[in-house]
DNA sequence: GACCTGTATGTAAGCGGTTACACGCCTATT
DNA sequence: AATAGGCGTGTAACCGCTTACATACAGGTC
């Protein structure tokens, strides 16, 4: 079933079809009802091939995040799909891993997927400098179509960021931290991303302005599980009374830990996740954490990924929301 | 960048370059070196929607999954996606929701993405019927396309299945807590899925063997949350000795609702979840659970499917998966 | 009536691949 | 020497759509 069919059995040519499909130029409103009760009663899609062939669009976003059964990220992906697929777009998943080769492969196995635009989940950078190989391969692909970052920054021409006050937040958090006691300070993360340096921005400069001392061996790069932080910690015995952990699973590790050498928390430790994902309310006492709108930043990035792709030239290319601390059981405020 | 510019550059036609992409006749070393290198150097990769067009095939296979914010689900999707993406297929992604039309208008969507093949994580069922109306459109889709259900058991052509033993599994859990003594047993679902059936089939079979009383509200029907199932237990008061969730976040609600009432676990009550996830290790105690083989049943499922889709007529239709118990705090035995 | 304008529709040329079929050449068989 | 067969390669049709351009026709203007 083509478009020839359903020409034929309307008794048009296929060009008119066409334009009733995209609504594209005036069709009598005869024959446009004509068609359309053909393409309904013959159940007539069209082949988005031949559409993705001739036509510039595909309709098709790409998602790309380093690992869709993270939590945090899984919800992006969510909040994602579900208003791209109101709009009537379609996606392509690929989850990169954490690595950057991986993810460049990723990128371009996306481009070759002729998507529309790419949104890009967290985005990890090899390294600190401003010109990574992992921005590169971000700018190669913002060369042929529109690139949106979630949680991420980078200024450049057909790049579009969103993300949160991840460094204020976090200032504002660990500073409340030291003002309620704490003077041995970890801070705990899992990846090199963009908004995890951020954090640990805040995180250093609240420690600096509190006059604590900063500890290289305070900063921990671990997995983002449980599991795996119960028994770093557990291996390490480290003396501290106060975690900062930038994923609320790390946070739950640390916790568990805690409860494990019969330490009270938040007595005797404070600590703090980020995300606010449900593994807060999963413990007891529960996890302070942060809301970072992630809900929110996915659907504005999808309401701007429209509007660039319906041609606004006048998109912003960085928009921020604002976190909100949630204050739960593991910390003294 | 076609592949009329690399014929032209390579001095063959257009057959040839395509017979070196898809080695799909004998090409001599010679040439195919060529056509290589200048593939290589000038960084051409094929227009997916001109294959698509032309060929039988897409390299693109779809999932469905009720929703990806599920940690279950998402769990399903990333193992999914990692090994169809080594296997050179990648991924459009769909969410349909949990009822029935969602689901029925997603799975439309994705045949109109022109796919190679389907997979549905957890389906559900609109009813207990062998004949219900969700099973109809997977029985559309399977006309056109092989379909793979993972927890999902449908009898037809086209349609492959990978399933754990839930029934039994659960049985054997379920007659542990009663052997411990457990007496007024609840059963919590968020949904009708298969595999939900097959759990309450096993729970009700061993209350009834137990010779344990069945109480109709003692079967309850929650979102999958941890607050949720706090909630409604508190507004409820249930007097209960053990619980069986079909999900591990709805077995921390009931261990957050014992604590909050002060009821001791697993004392005074038990507590079995399932899954196996990431939730079982952030409370404590610890909760038992169910590791239902997921990522053993992703991957052979993706294998299935590369078989079937390399037309390989005697796939089975069917397999299963043996599911462990994952003995930790929230029970006796 | 000749001419212009605007609207509705048709024709045909791509888009970039795949592949059936044809063809030329070289070697093996008789 | 004639013939067959296999191998490597080219030609051209086709996949199903979009769209620039052509066309036909109705009504308005002088």
């Amino acid at each position: 079933m083509n478009i020839y069919d359903i020409a034929k059995e309307a008794g048009v040519s296929i060009a008119t079809v066409s334009r009733v499909i995209n609504g594209s130029r005036k069709v009598s409103e005869r024959t446009r009802a004509k068609v359309l009760a053909i393409m309904k009663e013959t159940d007539y899609t069209p082949n988005i091939f031949a559409r993705g062939l001739s036509g510039d669009f595909t309709n098709t976003v790409g998602i790309l995040v380093p690992d869709v059964s993270n939590m945090y990220m899984s919800r992006a992906v969510s909040f994602l799909e579900n208003r791209l697929h109101v709009k009537g777009y379609n996606v392509v998943l690929s989850c990169s891993g954490y690595d950057a080769d991986g993810k460049e492969q990723h990128i371009r196995m996306l481009l070759d997927e002729r998507i529309d635009a790419m949104v890009l989940v967290g985005s990890t950078y090899a390294g600190s400098g401003t010109s990574s190989h992992n921005t590169d391969s971000i700018m190669a692909a913002a060369e042929k179509l529109p690139v949106f970052l979630i949680n991420g920054d980078v200024d450049a021409d057909n790049i579009y960021c969103t993300y949160s006050n991840d460094e204020a937040v976090s200032y504002e958090l660990t500073k409340k931290m030291i003002d309620s006691g704490c003077r041995q300070l970890l801070f705990i993360t899992d990846s090199e991303s963009y908004s995890a340096n951020q954090k640990k921005a805040g995180f250093t400069k609240a420690l600096r302005d509190g006059g604590i001392s900063i500890r290289d061996e305070f900063f921990l790069h671990l997995p983002n599980s449980i599991v795996d932080v119960k028994g770093y910690l557990s291996m390490h015995s480290f003396e501290f009374d106060g975690c900062f952990a930038t994923e609320d699973a790390m946070a739950i590790g640390v916790l568990k830990y805690a409860a494990s050498r019969r330490l009270k928390v938040p007595e005797d430790i404070s600590i703090v996740g980020y995300n606010n994902t449900e593994f807060c309310v999963a413990s007891t006492p529960e996890l302070t954490s942060v809301d970072n709108r992630l809900r929110q930043m996915c659907e504005d990035t999808v309401d701007r990924l429209i509007a660039v792709l319906s041609g606004n030239k006048t998109v912003p290319r960085r928009t921020s929301v604002a976190c909100t601390v949630i204050r739960r059981g593991t910390t003294m405020f």
